[in-house]
DNA sequence: TCTGGGGTCCTAGGACCC
DNA sequence: TCTGGGGTCCTAGGACCC
């Protein structure tokens, strides 16, 4: 008999907003950009010019994530438009996360906002769930400065679910026994897994609730949306089975950087010079996290908006920087067709750790003096920041040598609470 | 659309091998 | 080439999430 699982969903309210709300009140700010129409938005002129989060009286103004801020603004032409600080908001993360484990070792990150907790099998510890998510919520309020949805159930899924229930500062329930009056009205395009796309396809299956796909014949989704069917079938009717897993780095499957530049790129040698730094931070990262990559792979967003990728397998798993971004441009050079780029990426996949480094016979010898080299760097990087080295050929380029790195910027007054 | 950046997983088609 | 079928690997592209 399987003993029932009790899951916690941890989804902080407007995460990037209430995070810089809070680091305002605490440098000594009077308004809390929570309680007015606000967003945290990037700079238009640098075409990073879409809404990242939202307060709530700004939601009303029905602004979305993910829209541009020229059409928030027509929507709510007084709305407040903060910068993000990306920094900050990692900071909050952690200290969450470490509150959080004090409750329980079984947390799961699950991005920089939301966090599984298993307590299955902890009956004699905690007795009543939702006071203790009620306990947990205040906590984290009182010294944090921020709230947070908590959602309870039996498994992920709807856990998940009911986190995204009535916010902000709330705790719900979604056991099975609830499903049908709690989940089967939402609509459709509210479960997991089901975006716009799969929403019209839905719709053209008369499918307008998650009641509706729950008891919807299963074959005929098959037939419609292969596996993604017989998923988001299973997610209306509840079934979800996996683990709540901890750890830093186990399952990585990959890691990658890419950048919007404030200008077209036009020409290769500017182009080559971004994804070599590109390629610092996505090689950093990943000799961080212990792994090396048997893929690398381009990709590339023209001034129409299309996007194409190119990918190369390689046969010596590597975490070198200068690897990496080798194959990087080349790969480059095989795509580029010479129109005016907007975006260029460049990620890695296929990781297998580092423990017994391959060394290819097709490489020169010097390939210990690359390591020795790359990880001398990220020393040095990770001591006095990251601009603390940097190769020759960025000097009056006008390029950031690092994409995506460390920023040296603190928060003191934060930093006393996280 | 004045449209970001970090990921995961799935599918289709072609190459290649037996 | 009027040439089968199955399995695996690789690449490109698309869908989804936050």
């Amino acid at each position: 008999m399987n003993k029932k699982r009790i899951i916690f969903h941890i989804d902080v309210n407007s995460a990037f907003l209430s995070w810089t709300a809070a680091y305002r009140l605490q440098q000594g700010e009077i308004l809390d950009l929570r309680t007015i129409p606000a967003v945290v938005g990037g700079n238009p002129l640098e075409r990073h010019g879409i809404v990242l989060a939202k307060s709530i009286p700004a939601k009303k103004y029905k602004i979305e994530t993910g829209e541009p801020l020229f059409s928030a603004v027509q929507k709510c032409p007084e709305l407040t438009i903060v910068k993000p600080q990306y920094d900050l908001y990692i900071k909050c993360s952690n200290a969450m996360v470490e509150v959080l484990k004090e409750y329980t070792p079984k947390v799961q990150r699950f991005s920089v906002d939301e966090c599984f907790l298993e307590f299955t099998g902890m009956e004699n510890v905690y007795g009543d769930y939702i006071q203790l998510a009620k306990d947990i919520k205040e906590r984290i309020k009182k010294e944090l400065g921020f709230t947070v949805n908590i959602g309870i159930s039996s498994n992920k899924l709807l856990a998940k679910v009911a986190s995204d229930f009535t916010k902000p500062d709330m705790v719900h329930t979604l056991f099975k026994e609830e499903i049908k009056y709690k989940m089967w009205p939402l609509p459709v395009g509210d479960l997991f897994m089901v975006g716009r796309k799969t929403v019209s396809k839905l719709n053209k299956l008369n499918i307008r609730t998650i009641g509706d796909l729950a008891n919807f014949d299963l074959s005929v989704l098959k037939a419609v949306l292969k596996s993604h069917g017989v998923l988001i079938w299973n997610y209306a009717n509840g079934v979800e089975d996996s683990e709540v897993r901890c750890g830093n780095f186990i399952n990585m499957k990959g890691l990658g950087n890419s950048t919007t530049i404030s200008f077209d790129v036009e020409d290769i040698r500017t182009a080559h010079m971004i994804l070599l730094s590109l390629c610092e931070t996505v090689g950093m990262r990943l000799r961080d996290s212990e792994n090396l990559c048997s893929l690398v792979s381009v990709v590339i967003k023209n001034s129409d908006f299309l996007m194409y990728r190119r990918q190369r397998k390689i046969y010596y798993a590597t975490d070198s920087t200068k690897e990496i971004s080798k194959i990087a441009c080349e790969l480059f050079d095989e795509i580029w067709k010479g129109e005016a780029l907007r975006l260029i990426g460049v990620s890695v996949s296929e990781l297998c750790t580092n423990e017994m480094y391959q060394i290819s016979i097709f490489e020169e010898e010097n390939i210990e003096k690359e390591r020795a080299l790359d990880s001398t760097i990220d020393k040095i990087r990770r001591k006095y920041g990251s601009k603390a080295i940097l190769r020759g050929s960025f000097l009056h380029s006008g390029i950031n040598p690092i994409n995506g790195g460390i920023s040296e910027e603190n928060y003191p007054i934060m930093s006393s609470i996280l």
